[in-house]
DNA sequence: GTCTATAGCTTGATAGAC
DNA sequence: GTCTATCAAGCTATAGAC
């Protein structure tokens, strides 16, 4: 009258993983027992054991799951449109981009959120690794445009932490606070109208402008 | 040999509301107990419930009183800043404001991002009616300018979150990851560049473009 | 303010499924 | 036989009772 089925390791690791982050992102680390762990996923806390060797590196292991499902999901979308001349088609992949990131899968950035807030070193590096590597990314892209004449000269690290946070600020709102911001009816007209926005500030004859 | 000093109800009341916020915006308002609070303000914990009838009670009285205390600090600075037409002055000094309100106090921010994350009605709906409220104001004085004719045509509302949006989540990212991006020393320069791009993009000459 | 009890994280020996 | 899961229990820290 077993229902305790025995799974390959991998699958169980994986199992714990996805139950693990749905209560980290609702309750945070430290308001996260080992006890409901095992409960959600249907085991003995021993068995999380087997897998992680403390509930920190399970926390860990989380991150690195997630942040490299994250690069294979938008990893080839962001450089294909990085290598893109079309100024509108690359802000706009990466808008929605960004907006994916948040809205496909809230508990990761709610996760990310928690783990911040109460002083985890190693999800505040990789936020901050993987958040420099995007400002990185899109800043060489506008300097090529800035080279290239499309562009008017300008901070291009600060001109890419100003469109990514322009979105991500709406888009953390819609996950953390609830909030309807996110409509989806008018997230596509929102996007296009924020993007006309940038690049408007862009353009070369705004150069000089006060 | 006492160093309980006895003192009037309202300086400890208000006492009491220090201490908590920074317990609350280190550890969330689960991770924080009520003998916690009380070792921080040096009382007992009866005392606190002389005060405040629940934790609960407690947490809303923090989020009322800084909540007032952000609108007699920044209220008068912003409506006079909302009448002038100088839309280079004005977008100035709302980007300051932002930037003050998340670093001033950090731990206020932390305990409302904490708050909305944790799921508590109270602050997610005051976060969402003071966000909303300044949206509001912002999207008014661009609607102005619009009919002014100073500015083209937009969606003022989506404008405004825009450039909320851009300072905003450099700030947090500055008080939630400890992100060095608000250094202090170049952050007037790149509160200009903001300010340019997003003027720069709401210009007239900009209207049709693509 | 102390004293006790409970809850949370972790481990070692052991049993059962493939 | 090996890998997976369980039982029983230690230690610590926190919370509740007096």
């Amino acid at each position: 009258m077993s229902n305790k089925i025995r799974m390959p390791g991998q699958e169980r690791r994986e199992a714990i993983i996805a139950a693990a982050i749905t209560l980290f992102s609702q309750k945070g680390f430290r308001g996260t027992t080992t006890r409901e762990i095992a409960a959600a996923v249907g085991v003995s806390e021993p068995v999380l054991y087997q897998h992680f060797t403390t509930k920190s590196e399970l926390y860990a292991a989380i991150i690195e799951y997630k942040s490299m499902e994250g690069e294979a999901k938008f990893g080839h979308l962001l450089d294909s449109a990085l290598e893109s001349d079309d100024d509108h088609t690359f802000f706009a992949t990466l808008g929605t981009i960004i907006i994916r990131w948040y809205t496909e899968d809230p508990s990761y950035a709610r996760l990310l959120l928690y783990s911040a807030l109460e002083g985890h070193e190693l999800s505040t590096l990789c936020y901050e690794r993987q958040g420099k590597h995007l400002h990185r990314k899109v800043s060489e892209r506008i300097r090529r445009r800035i080279e290239q004449g499309a562009m008017r000269e300008t901070d291009t690290l600060l001109a890419a932490r100003a469109f990514i946070g322009m979105i991500a600020h709406t888009a953390q709102a819609a996950v953390v606070f609830h909030s309807r911001l996110l409509d989806s009816a008018n997230l596509a007209k929102d996007l296009e109208s924020m993007i006309d926005i940038f690049l408007g500030g862009l353009s070369r004859n705004q150069k000089g402008k006060k």
